[in-house]
RNA sequence: UGCCCUGUAGCUCAAUUGGCAGAGCACCUGACUCUGGAUCAGGGGGUUCCAGGUUCGAAUCCUGGCAGGGCAGCCA
């Protein structure tokens, strides 16, 4: 028999692991620029404070995941420059968590505290470079004139003091000589910035504290702003990759990187975290849950954290294949607990053997068996679409236990289960009917006297007979007493973080239901401790690695099955079973996506120019562009200088408003403005040169899509419109002979589309469009090809 | 109210960089079945946040708005 776990489902092994998403796009394009040393080296930071929770799962996997595929390597750093908060414990449960989920480091294990003398050189460095100083204000007059996001802050009244005062300080600071809080070293950033992050960062801070593993070797400790962008130079990191919230970090990043490193250097790149529904993720909000003792500690199976879906029983290829399924990406989200049980199911389907556990016990006594009699039936371990062999012998008897809920008194509609009279399916048995129902005093169902029919021994179903319904069972002498713990969700709410009021009470009272009375096939009394099962018809289990003991199992359900019927049960009561009350209305509220809020009129625009803008309008108007553009080319002065002198250029009709017009739109919407801005560069390009453009495309030389081409070849090599023009034979295409040549060719190599395209589907108009436009180099005269192309489709 | 990030199907993400708006999950229907599981086949779902503009053609470019998130620890 195979009922060992085999390593990996068909299905999720194949898929690439760290998906498709713009971290890999932006790798791929260093590699082929060779902007990162044509290498990639990644690293996982956590800080030694806490538990690995599947937030990190999705890092881990990231960082390790992508150094991998490009041949590169992740090293596992513990970011420890905090002495009050960090612990050795912490150090080793992450260990553990990251090997667990199957990734390897080999001997790259770092820790920023072993960087500490070689960060404080780089920090007298920075002094006597003149960009650093130790700042003796308190705290509370730090915060004061940091100014707020609004308001600039002020300057620190040490900020100029001498290079050797600032080292002699320092040094001081180092030996211990000052109490905590008496300086502090800060970068001389920009007390106005509009980025707080650069207004004179803290870089290090005086810590009378014991670290765990640098001990009592240091007094001053260095800022995760300075340590980190710096541990990942020294250790020639390529990609660092972090969460969206340190975006604002990254200005100050490069800011330490340029002054400390060498190329290549590293670069900072930030992705959305993980946010999962009916649960919270945050260290400290996961700490209070283990203190307040709403759990039972920080590898309770509910909880989100590594060590608690290890103890649920949550293979780690699940979480692999439910990271590769979030993917990764910029954009706020949050994910639903049923996408991980999807992973989970997906991979124990291949891996779970099925066994029969029946959780909550009805007595079922076979009148017509005889009392004395038992036998073995012989059991496979696997359905028959999953493609693995092995059975095992089941014991049947007179008496037998089958769950209550697979017997109803009074069945609903589409029940077909048993019910007083009706037949159900023992699974790997035999047919029974329900004759009887004994009950206890009150009323409550407490034995089902049944017939079993012989006839249907051994999966045999004498011709004609039809039996819907099958139903997992035990014998009720040999069965094995366990217990059961069923996890659902920690809480109720679907963000129970959001809101003020105390995300406790959003606590689910039900989230563990421990049944003490389940009854397991004895099968399974000699399996090793970490073999999963699939209970059939409830769900995949598990030993609880903690509390299960040979003479008493206690079993962790570690995903349930998918329920149809309870679905249908709960549309037709109208309610689901669950915390879909609130829950799915809170989920709602923060998407209010569409607002129709009207954005201002032409009149309001210009009733909100500047005088200096309006004076500018006013030439802009006189000279013929339209109202909408003038205010454009206004309240952008660079733009507005270069409109007129390019207008002046296009001369000899000055007064042309369509010229002025066209010239206006150029210049508003394809020149690079944005990018002009934020690299604080010149336009390479002359008014002269563009209006050279503009009138091309004016006078139908070329059309205004070549155009698009020119300009970026002209910003790319600084070429006359015309040279390029004439280089690359760019000259537009009106010839409708020619035109026809190339539609006919384009209709002709996708000739189920042409005909798609005929029967009504227009939008493949336009990919006729983008095939001509190929085919010809871009030189066809759009207009005409349309034309053309709508006529012979007749669309 | 300053700066930064982000808005594409119910959810998570794509869309070869301006040329047919797609996938997985979820949902619905059917088939199969000794698991109401799995599998298979099919289906519904879209104002690509909104409004303008540029273009033959815009999810993609430009302008203006709206919404959500982040930033004012001697935490990371």
């Amino acid at each position: 028999m195979t009922k060992t776990e085999s390593p990996s489902p068909p299905s999720a092994a194949e898929a690439s692991e760290s998906g498709s998403h713009f971290i890999r796009e932006i790798i791929e394009n260093d590699l082929r620029n060779d902007t990162c040393g044509g290498r990639v080296a990644t690293r996982f930071p956590p800080e030694p404070n806490g538990y690995l929770h599947i937030g990190h799962a999705k890092a881990i996997c990231l960082n390790f995941g992508l150094a991998e595929d490009f041949g590169g390597a992740c090293n596992l750093r513990f970011d420890d420059t905090n002495p009050e908060t960090e612990d050795v414990e912490y150090v080793e449960s992450i260990k553990e968590d990251v090997r667990w989920l199957g990734f390897d480091w080999g001997d790259r294990e770092y820790y920023a505290s072993d960087y500490f003398d070689k960060l404080y050189a780089l920090a007298e460095r920075l002094i006597q470079a003149g960009h650093a100083y130790v700042d003796s204000q308190d705290e509370a007059a730090i915060r004061a004139t940091r100014g707020t996001v609004t308001e600039p802050g002020q300057e620190s009244p040490f900020r100029n003091r001498s290079p050797e005062e600032n080292l002699d300080l320092f040094r001081r600071m180092k030996r211990g000589e000052y109490a905590d809080g008496e300086h502090v070293l800060r970068a001389r950033g920009d007390m106005a910035s509009p980025n707080m992050k650069m207004r004179d960062p803290l870089l290090y801070r005086i810590r009378h504290a014991r670290h765990y593993r640098s001990g009592d070797a240091w007094r001053i400790y260095p800022m995760y702003d300075f340590a980190h962008p710096l541990s990942d130079a020294l250790e020639g990191v390529t990609h660092s990759l972090c969460t969206l919230e340190f975006d604002n970090n990254r200005e100050l990043y490069d800011w330490l990187v340029d002054r400390c490193a060498e190329a290549p250097r590293p670069r900072q790149y930030e992705f959305a975290r993980l946010n999962l529904d009916y649960t919270v993720m945050s260290k400290r909000k996961l700490r209070r849950l283990v203190e307040e003792k709403h759990v039972t500690g920080w590898n309770d199976p509910r909880m989100p954290t590594l060590a608690g879906l290890r103890r649920r029983g949550v293979p780690p290829e699940a979480i692999r294949a439910f990271c590769a399924e979030i993917g990764v990406a910029k954009a706020d989200n949050r994910i639903g607990p049923d996408l991980l049980d999807y992973a989970i199911r997906n991979d124990l389907n291949f891996k779970a053997p099925r066994v029969l556990c029946v959780l909550r016990p009805l007595k079922v006594t076979l009148v017509n068996y005889p009392p004395d009699r038992e036998e073995e039936l012989d059991a496979p371990f696997w359905p028959h679409d999953v493609p693995r062999e092995g059975s095992r012998k089941v014991p049947f008897g007179r008496e037998l236990y089958i769950d209550r809920n697979d017997f109803r008194e009074d069945p609903p509609k589409n029940y077909y289960r048993l019910a007083p009279g009706r037949e159900v399916r023992l699974r790997h048995a035999c047919v029974i009917r329900c004759e009887e129902v004994v009950r206890n005093a009150a009323g409550e169902a407490v034995e089902l006297r049944c017939a079993y029919d012989p006839e249907t021994r051994g999966g045999k179903a004498p011709a004609g007979r039809k039996v819907r319904g099958v139903i997992h069972w035990v014998s009720a002498r040999r069965a094995i007493p366990v217990e059961a713990r069923l996890y659902d969700r920690l809480f109720r709410a679907a963000d129970p973080e959001r809101g003020e009021e105390d995300w406790a009470d959003a606590l689910n009272p039900d989230s563990l239901i421990a049944l003490q009375n389940a009854l397991v096939e004895p099968s399974v009394a000699g399996d090793p401790a970490a073999q999963r099962y699939q209970f059939e018809r409830e769900g995949y289990f598990w030993r609880d690695p903690e509390d299960s003991t040979p003479e008493r199992m206690v079993f962790n359900r570690i995903a349930p099955l998918r329920d149809t019927w309870a679905k249908i049960e709960g549309r037709a009561k109208g309610a689901g079973r669950e915390t879909t009350d609130g829950a799915e209305a809170i989920r709602k509220v923060p998407g209010n996506k569409s607002s129709s809020s009207a954005s201002p009129t032409l009149a309001e625009r210009i009733e909100n120019l500047s005088g200096r803008e309006r004076a500018h309008f006013s030439v802009n108007v006189e000279s013929g562009v339209s109202s909408d553009m003038a205010i454009g080319l206004a309240q952008k002065p660079e733009a507005h200088d270069y409109f007129h002198e390019a207008l002046a250029d296009y001369a000899p009709a000055p007064d042309d408003a369509a010229r002025a017009n066209a010239l206006a739109n150029w210049i508003l919407n394809e020149l690079p403005w944005d990018k002009i801005a934020r690299e604080k560069g010149d336009l390479p390009l002359s008014p002269k040169a563009l209006s050279a453009l503009v009138k091309l495309v004016d006078e139908d030389i070329i059309s205004a899509r070549t155009g698009k081409d020119v300009l970026a070849e002209m910003l790319a090599t600084g070429k006359s419109a015309e040279a390029i023009v004439h280089e690359k034979g760019w000259k537009q295409m009106t010839d409708p002979e020619a035109l026809r040549a190339a539609i006919d060719e384009a209709l002709a190599a996708f000739p189920d589309k042409a005909a798609a395209c005929r029967s009504g589907k227009k939008g493949l108009v336009g990919f006729f469009m983008g095939q001509v436009m190929q085919r010809t180099g871009g030189a066809a005269k759009p207009e005409l090809v349309r034309k053309m192309l709508e006529e012979q489709l007749a669309v």
